[in-house]
DNA sequence: CAATAGCGTGACATTTACGTGACAGGCTAG
DNA sequence: CTAGCCTGTCACGTAAATGTCACGCTATTG
């Protein structure tokens, strides 16, 4: 539908198959290489809106191809998700420090697959630019990372902003601490539930000053709501 | 707490044994089936909300199965986790295709099981609109997990959530207290029967400043009836 | 009419869920 | 290196929710 072209780099052929079936009836275009070198012919041909890299390659690893597609002009905005095997929790972070967007842990399910890219290039999207959300007084500018409220400027940590931001954008409805978690945080860290708790509270005091504060709201047994209806 | 329902097809006994023991411990309603047949008679039963699922099976094979399931507009939501051996990897390819969710690999863990099953069970929630679900007036927004009245939100805990979202999406239609139990506490909890009642006056009370208690209907000797006709 | 089973309802103890302050570790800038 | 911010976790107190019981009312049965 949207056909948005993607490369993965795989060395193990099943992966990349299974991959490709699945995504070729996602309605992507698909991009197929089994190492670095074959990665760069796919690369000179065309840019894609995303790469899928496998963590452990013949060659060069795949972390120093993440680093190198983040220095070239071309390919600085495409974003990677790097596919690395059950256990490496540490590459995660040195995969994300490299300029990866996501990580999967293999064995990873389609369908998981299919959510993470959705939601990668929905970041990665022009959204950023035109985005100024508005909701009841408060305005959020994504680019900026800015919030404001009848000119008066909130402060909040990263994590807050990352919180408000997909409050802002998912309005009106609730979710629960694992969701939130997936959604905010990223999937499959090892962080407590309760831990949401705490970033509301942060949010809630951030928001206080304009009285947007009553907008985050708890609902016992599910989880929290942000909404401009009392 | 969640009261998820989770069907287990599976030949082995003592596997099937230790799951249901370790799910049933951790809130989850557990349906059994040892073979194909008795997989289906439990699907028309009950619609689950996540599907264990043996790759070894007598007869048909689990990926038939999870083909069929994945075919039929009633079961096509409900995630699977495949169950395969050690070493079936080209399998695990296979059964992914076929639209498994995820799988583990025997032997597992009851941990690793749990973690799975809610790690599958967090993405399965569609992110699209939810329903609202409007009866005579009376609103139920399932994502919002709100219930409004001309505009007037009514209040209420969240079993009486559980209980009004149940009978509005089984309206008409006469219900036991033991069935109550079942469908909205799930299945293995240890609660009196009359402890129904509590919750109905509950809710009877929470829907009263809108005059729609009088749709929770007591039929006498059989249980209790949602319905718009007096 | 009396006896009885079924149901409504207020009260209460216990459990659960949530808000919140405090704190240690990590990271960054200076 | 140090100071300061951000983050995740914990412990504790409080408010809400839950399950159970007892009592009384009501419909049903004989």
């Amino acid at each position: 539908m949207s056909g948005k072209t993607i490369l993965i780099v795989e060395d193990e052929k099943p992966i990349r198959e299974m991959v490709s079936f699945a995504l070729g009836r996602a309605g992507y275009s698909l991009m197929e290489a089994g190492d670095i070198s074959e990665a760069f012919e796919c690369l000179a041909r065309q840019v894609p809106d995303l790469i899928l890299l496998d963590w452990m390659l013949p060659g060069a690893s795949g972390l120093e191809l993440a680093r190198r597609l983040k220095k070239d002009e071309l390919t600085r905005d495409v974003p990677i998700i790097m596919l690395t095997a059950r256990g490496e929790e540490e590459d995660k972070v040195t995969g994300l420090e490299a300029g990866a967007d996501d990580y999967i842990t293999k064995p990873f399910s389609p369908r998981e697959l299919q959510a993470r890219i959705k939601a990668v290039l929905r970041r990665a999207t022009p959204e950023g630019e035109a985005g100024v959300i508005r909701i009841d007084g408060l305005e959020l500018d994504i680019g900026g990372h800015r919030v404001t409220a009848h000119g008066q400027s909130l402060e909040m940590g990263p994590t807050e902003f990352r919180l408000l931001e997909f409050f802002m954008t998912h309005p009106e409805r609730v979710y629960s601490r694992g969701q939130l978690l997936d959604r905010v945080w990223g999937r499959n860290n090892f962080v407590e539930e309760r831990t949401v708790d705490v970033h509301i509270l942060r949010l809630r005091k951030a928001l206080a000053p304009s009285g947007h504060d009553a907008m985050v709201q708890t609902v016992r047994g599910a989880g929290y709501r942000f909404s401009s209806r009392i």
